[in-house]
RNA sequence: CGCGGGGUAGAGCAGUUGGCAGCUCGUUGGGCUCAUAACCCAAAGGUCGGAGGUUCGAGUCCUCCCCCCGCAA
């Protein structure tokens, strides 16, 4: 089939590859605009943009496809277009283009966890499963008809980076059947359940900072599920102090442990033994943390260079700034 | 030329008003121990990001360049 694929970041990927090396041709790729990033004023081309350019095949950027992609979809006349996080809606003359519709890669089991984050949400949420799940791109926000799901279980110390690689992996081969079904026409199409169906927003900043009144396990979770992106953080004093990777603590907790106050970096954190953080119910060891100014680092690199030693005691803020 | 922080031993950091380059971890060797990622002793390991300048003398002061990081977009 002729096929015109719209993505954008990396958890597209593997379904782009596995079409351009499928029986099918991908006639076209659609990704989102360039978008000045990094410090300087570089522009940084999407994950999907060097694909495309990588592997020759005709892209497009449209600023608003509904407005300005629809004369160069039509002349594609494609058989079939595919959405993996893409970014943009679609008007009804977009989805109504191609001979078999549109469907979407959706990073959830849908009716869970709809729009921008089900990945993120998922391990924040401290689910136990998650998937991917193909169905019919419509008007609504990942609202349309289901043709097929596959379901995984999310590890109890996987990041959201960590998840979205195995279920973009998933999605791509889940991807390929579901084509194969639509070509043979027994693909079927289910509605989805409103009454179960929740929306994610995009996680910001402010929703990564940590609040140490929690309990661990949601304090893992939300640093495990806020790492790539934009990562779980805190205050020492006035700096900004971000942790990337997190777990329960194994330890048992001594009289002045258990005194302590949630955020205080435990007496017993060393840098042999790691850094031990009090919480609600317990302590976390922090893994991977990064001071201002300076890189990632394993917790323990960090008591080396003193910069913070134990019983200092991390804020817990509602909001930074 | 958006704003700011930073490059010192393999890693993370300190280095006061310019005056013999230090700390923690790691590494190597030895010791202790039933044993150990624990503890004790010792050793190795530096062109202080690069170039130029000021000075009797620069990690430290001045100029330019390179690289890393954070924030805003």
């Amino acid at each position: 089939m002729r096929i015109i694929f719209l993505g954008t970041p990396d958890f597209a990927i593997n379904s782009l590859d596995a079409l351009v090396k499928s029986k099918h041709e991908v006639v076209a790729v659609i990704t989102q605009p360039d978008k000045p990033t990094e410090r300087g004023n570089k522009i940084e081309f999407s994950a999907i943009k060097k694909y495309a350019l990588a592997n020759g095949i005709p892209l497009f950027q449209f600023p608003k496809i509904s407005r300005d992609g629809v004369i160069d979809i039509k002349a594609l006349e494609p058989d079939l277009m595919v959405t993996a996080a893409y970014g943009q809606i679609l008007s009804q003359e977009v989805l109504s283009i191609p001979k078999h519709g549109i469907i979407n890669v959706h990073a959830s089991i849908l009716p869970k966890y709809r729009g921008a984050s089900p990945i993120q949400t998922a391990i924040i949420h401290g689910d136990l499963e998650t998937g991917v799940t193909i169905m019919k791109t419509e008007i609504g926000l990942d609202t349309g008809d289901i043709i097929d799901v596959v379901k995984t279980p999310i590890f109890e110390n996987e990041t959201a980076g960590d998840l979205s690689l195995r279920l973009a992996y998933l999605g791509a081969e889940l991807l390929l059947e579901v084509i194969e079904s639509i070509e043979n026409g027994t693909a079927t199409y289910t509605k989805q359940e409103q009454f179960d169906a929740t929306i994610t927003t995009k996680i910001s900043k402010s929703d990564a900072v940590i609040n140490w009144e929690k309990s661990s396990r949601e304090i893992k979770n939300l640093i495990l599920g806020t790492n790539p992106n934009p990562i779980a953080r805190t205050l020492l004093g006035e700096e900004l102090v971000k942790i990337y990777r997190a777990k329960i603590a194994e330890i048992e907790l001594d009289e002045e442990s258990l005194k302590a106050k949630v955020g205080t970096i435990l007496p017993i954190s060393s840098a042999k033994k790691g850094v031990f953080v009090r919480t609600s119910d317990g302590a976390i060891e922090i893994l991977e943390m990064q001071m201002p100014g300076g890189k990632v680092l394993p917790a323990k690199q960090i008591l080396n260079g003193r910069k913070i030693n134990a019983g200092d005691k991390f804020r817990t803020v509602i909001q930074i700034h």
